[in-house]
DNA sequence: GCAACTTAGGTGACGTGTCAACTATTCCCC
DNA sequence: GGGGAATAGTTGACACGTCACCTAAGTTGC
């Protein structure tokens, strides 16, 4: 590893710290929200959110790793703390005996129902209060380039 | 909690779920990376960057915490972790009683130095690879000043 | 039809992050 | 100078994430 490395110029730097800083700041406060108000996680939300948009109100593990983006393995410790809450239960899969069901409960139904509103209202305050409709439109492409060149990279 | 929120636009939802993603993926990569290099953390790294830019080589946990915008409960927790693997040390303040420095050692020191190119290196590749300078300007614009509307928020 | 392989998911250990409570010092001000 | 408030930092409990490994069920090919 010889350094023959460009350093980051002071645009890169000042991109990248700014990011770095939004990244720090932005989910605990999204986060103390959500728990202030109906005692659960923004992971918790991730989960109910695709767990109540499937028609069924189910969905397989591994469907779930995918659309989060989380390990497998993640999602199987988070299923357990979720179901000790009783805002999502496991249930046997017929099709596939290796799988799993991820199943919302009322309560988990009730409880993304109440969060929702005042995450979306969060989300709107700290982040599309900032910017112009079309400023939201270049911020949302320029994401998009880095996920795509990341999701190259990953591959 | 009256349901008179506007949900996002279609804009804002893009925009919105890429900033998503890519929060959920780009860390765990860089992660990954300089765990595989020099088997360090990002947030080891991160302390190391504070704890090596100050001359002395060493700095208040305080500082620390604002400088990283963590709380001084994580840093002192984190702290204990990198001294159990001889990354820092802590050492008492004279000026204050209370205080503590976290100074770095020759190890820490030396692991910093073996990471920052290669992690220089894979923040090119997975972000700024993607964007033209122009891009990085302007990306860098936008997220200021998302962060501006979320430090006015905390305060 | 059975051995080798792959896939779905769970588990345990351990590092990380948060919150609330605590101790020890310093500050302030009477 | 002594007593209460503020400040620096630590601790313990517990939620969260990752890695390596495990089991059980499905898949393939002979």
């Amino acid at each position: 590893m010889t350094d023959d490395t460009p350093w980051l110029d002071a645009h890169e730097q000042h991109a990248w710290r700014s990011w770095l800083a939004v990244r720090a700041e932005l989910s605990p406060v999204l986060n103390r929200e959500l728990q202030a108000d109906v005692d659960i996680s923004l992971s918790d939300f991730d989960v109910l959110v695709q767990v109540t948009e499937s028609d069924e109100g189910r969905v397989r593990v591994a469907a779930l790793a995918e659309a989060l983006r989380w390990d497998r393995s993640r999602v199987s410790h988070h299923v357990t703390r979720m179901s000790r809450r009783s805002l999502v239960v496991r249930e046997e899969c017929d099709d596939d005996g290796r799988g799993a069901w991820v199943v919302v409960t009322p309560e988990g139904r009730d409880a993304i129902e109440r969060a929702a509103p005042g995450h979306v209202r969060a989300v709107r305050r700290l982040v599309f209060d900032a910017l112009s409709p079309d400023e939201v439109r270049t911020w949302a492409a320029l994401t998009d380039k880095v996920l795509a060149r990341l999701r190259a990279d990953e591959a």
